[in-house]
DNA sequence: GTCTATTTTTAGCCTTAGCTAAATCACAAG
DNA sequence: CTTGTGATTTAGCTAAGGCTAAAAATAGAC
């Protein structure tokens, strides 16, 4: 009954790029272009590439169509994902990394720890739930927690919210959003809500107050407290 | 006076080339075949990696000759090595890997790991002297600690020894030698010393005692108890 | 509906790191 | 000295992952 052979591990190319797509694509379909520029990498390799992941089963793909990941892929994306944010929170916890320099290690050693690695090293760290920048860690059964929180953007004037996630990877954005303290577990009163540039301005717990343009406010992610 | 430019992290294949020659040749120089034994490839392949590995300035090699390792070859073989003990360390300490299972999965990380993580990973440590075999741990300035032991078969009969490291790297071995306690840190008493065959009996402080096979004892490293 | 700008793909090339088969060298025995 | 054998190298091939330049398809603007 077994369909495949002994399923040698996939390369770090292979999985960076899965797991791009499934960044980009989430149910739907990402286009060549997004993925390549993700990936720094030319458009024609994009196109290249996906012919093999389509080989190996990971996407499924049809020319200037687009490509979205199957079933499979979706379960090799969601291992690395879980990898990536064990191992994040690692370097954190344990060797001191800062906020913004866990990303670019995480993005070399996923590829080259095993699944009892993995699984040892969740059990060390305690099995978090979510990674430093509060993303969800998947699970070793590959579920992966529904996300119950929304841009702080979104959020009317005047609400008391609580910091859950930023979702963002650059080491220069997180460096200034760490050094104010907008992290995840903090809480925030969001003061305005400008339609205009969409700027938010929020106080924290020191009474100390934030402006933040349209982007930014857009990678961080909030719940309303009661 | 820079003589090259940005020191591009060798690729894995690369470190795991000079770490062999670096094992095989010590002062001297390394046979073609034997490193290609070690690293289970083609003789052919290694006449063009040497040829690469002379242009990258890490070995020094002559057409049938036998290569060495020149002193970047050395510093970067060192480097390799720290890395590759540390994370031996690591996955036995805080992990719970067991003794035959490090090797394996620190050969594929150590060329995964900045030299930051190393960093970080030997202060969290608490910068072991050795690793858990009892090999020194090459300090992050490229010195290594002289050996001052030496193999069980070279023993006396009715010496008293303390096992400072265990010279082999095969899984079934060091779990045979694990399950009986004949690991580093242990007190023996040598009582025989086989001309014939090399066979070493020793007694353990349980006065249990074990008989060890020629290349067994030779991979065994003792230092004699005062 | 047609046309142009933007995506996307194709074609052809490159480097790394392997392989096999064939040629060549070194060395030890005679 | 000559020669045979084992070690080593050469030649030619392969696959993965990239790239650039040119061609083709799609989609948006008119
Ligand atoms: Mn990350
Ligand atoms: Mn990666
Ligand atoms: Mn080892
Ligand atoms: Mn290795």
């Amino acid at each position: 009954m077994g369909e495949s052979t002994a399923a040698q591990p996939l390369s770090s190319s292979i999985g960076d790029y899965v797991k791009i797509i499934w960044e980009l694509a989430g149910s739907g379909a990402a286009s060549t272009t997004e993925i390549a520029a993700r990936l720094s990498v030319a458009p024609a390799s994009l196109t290249k590439m996906l012919g093999r992941l389509q080989e190996l089963g990971l996407v499924s793909y049809e020319r200037y169509r687009g490509a979205s990941l199957t079933e499979r892929g979706r379960a090799e994306a969601l291992r690395s994902v879980r990898r990536h944010r064990l191992i994040e929170t690692f370097l954190l916890e344990h060797l001191g990394y800062s906020w913004q320099d866990v990303h670019e290690e995480a993005e070399r050693l996923e590829h080259a720890v095993s699944d009892n690695f993995t699984e040892r090293l969740a059990e060390f760290l305690g099995h978090p739930a979510r990674d430093p920048h509060g993303a969800p860690i998947p699970g070793a059964d590959g579920v992966l927690a529904a996300e119950d929180s929304f841009p702080l953007g979104e959020v009317m004037a005047g609400g008391r919210v609580h910091v859950t996630r930023v979702h963002n990877e650059e080491a220069p954005v997180l460096a200034y959003l760490g050094e104010r303290g907008l992290v995840p577990g903090r809480s925030l009163e969001v003061k305005e809500v400008r339609e205009l540039d969409g700027v938010v301005t929020v106080e924290d717990e020191e009474g100390v107050s934030h402006s933040l343009g349209g982007p930014l406010a857009r990678s961080i992610f909030v719940r309303l407290l009661s």
